[in-house]
DNA sequence: GGCTCGATTTAGGAACGCCTAAATATGTCA
DNA sequence: TGACATATTTAGGCGTTCCTAAATCGAGCC
């Protein structure tokens, strides 16, 4: 059932969760209401409409987990919001902190057509402007990054491979530092009791709250102390 | 009131009525029933809706007319539909034949600095695929095409200005014809009781029905038989 | 083992945009 | 002028998605 046939409200909910159950496996009514900003009702209503699809299992006060048919459609949703990213930035210079709230709009109306052009227009990418992996056409993604930029030991090294969408102040944020994707990193310090890590971005150092630091997924990690 | 305040039911409304009303004065329940693709009744509440927002004038029984705010709306979802129908041709190389469709999706989320950044990119344009002209950012539109392919003489001959864009085959019929905005034509022959047009387009002859030249417009007439 | 608090579901309802069927207005033609 | 055909509106309803308020479940704590 291609992924017109549902609402858009179907879809966000489906991408939501699939989101979500990355991070924390099963996924509670509250956790999805507050996600999408509706109530816990609406969000249970919905849920029913959404099992008596097969698209997600519910157990009642359970919460639910993606079926594989709701799984492919989340992924064809992300799949169009990180293209409609990545075209956004790139042939059109939209700022990073903007791709997000205009992709969400966008990726309801994408034509597979329209799809197939930008994604070859921009070469087949497999990252959105914030190092996200792009699903394949066939729904293949590569597994999340396992390190955080918090988890990094003083005079380790690393590429920033993805950083959080989430919150468009902190990816200005972010663009000020020069904190971007395939960006080289070291952790110069860490301050105990939970201070700021000191980090060195193309030759400058900045301190990050831990918080921020978690925000920030790393790859290519050289040994500690190789500096 | 900006765009993004109105339903897109509102939008495609208001679009609708200003098309038909620049065709043929105030606009009836069942003539923008049809062109919705609605039921007459269902146009009657939502007319009342547009009235009661100030968008239309209604009189029951007599039809709607744009109100100045109900038109500004109007040319602002006009600006949006053939900015996005020219950017889809010229960036993404969409045959002309689609971008009608696909616009008629995103002309709703389409950002006001999404918009802006689209015009820029294109230079500005003042059509669109089809030759219609954009609306400006103020609302301008100049005024219609006075003269149709089939209004011209024997010998006359014009440039085309506009093609209508509503039947997507009829555009293809075109494209194969080499019939398209900017290209000079010729009338070599007019058939009598209502037979075809022939044409000459880049130097080959056509036979053309005379009500598909009824759906194209021409400019820069030339003053009867000139050849 | 009962209690209580937070999470979740049920109940009832609203706005929107569409529908069909039935009633009513309009205007034209004899 | 009256009757008919057509255009239009009214009445009643449906599906979708959301809400608030009230009931109920579940799990940890005393």
């Amino acid at each position: 059932m291609p992924l017109s046939e549902h609402t858009e409200s179907v879809q966000d909910y489906l991408k939501t969760i699939f989101d979500i159950q990355r991070e924390q496996g099963r996924v509670a009514t509250t956790v999805l209401a507050e996600r999408l900003g509706n109530s816990p009702a609406s969000v249970t209503g919905m849920i029913k409409k959404l099992a008596s699809l097969n698209l997600v299992d519910y157990e009642p006060y359970q919460g639910v987990v993606l079926t594989a048919a709701g799984e492919k459609i989340a992924l064809e949703v992300i799949r169009h919001h990180r293209l409609i990213e990545r075209y956004l930035a790139e042939a059109l210079g939209v700022p990073w902190d903007q791709v997000h709230a205009e992709a969400d709009k966008w990726e309801h109306v994408l034509s597979e057509d329209l799809e197939d052009r930008i994604d070859a227009m921009l070469g087949y990418p497999t990252t959105d402007p914030h190092g996200a992996p792009i699903p394949g056409r066939d729904g293949s993604l590569p597994p999340p990054h396992s390190t955080r930029l918090c988890d990094l030991h003083i005079g380790q090294s690393a590429t920033i491979a993805e950083v959080s969408d989430h919150d468009p102040a902190m990816l200005r944020y972010f663009a000020e530092l020069g904190l971007r994707p395939g960006v080289d990193v070291t952790v110069i310090a860490i301050a105990p009791f939970g201070g700021p890590l000191t980090v060195r971005l193309d030759n400058v150092e900045y301190a990050l709250g831990r918080e921020v630091a978690s925000y920030v997924a790393v790859c290519d990690i050289t040994p500690a102390s190789a500096e």
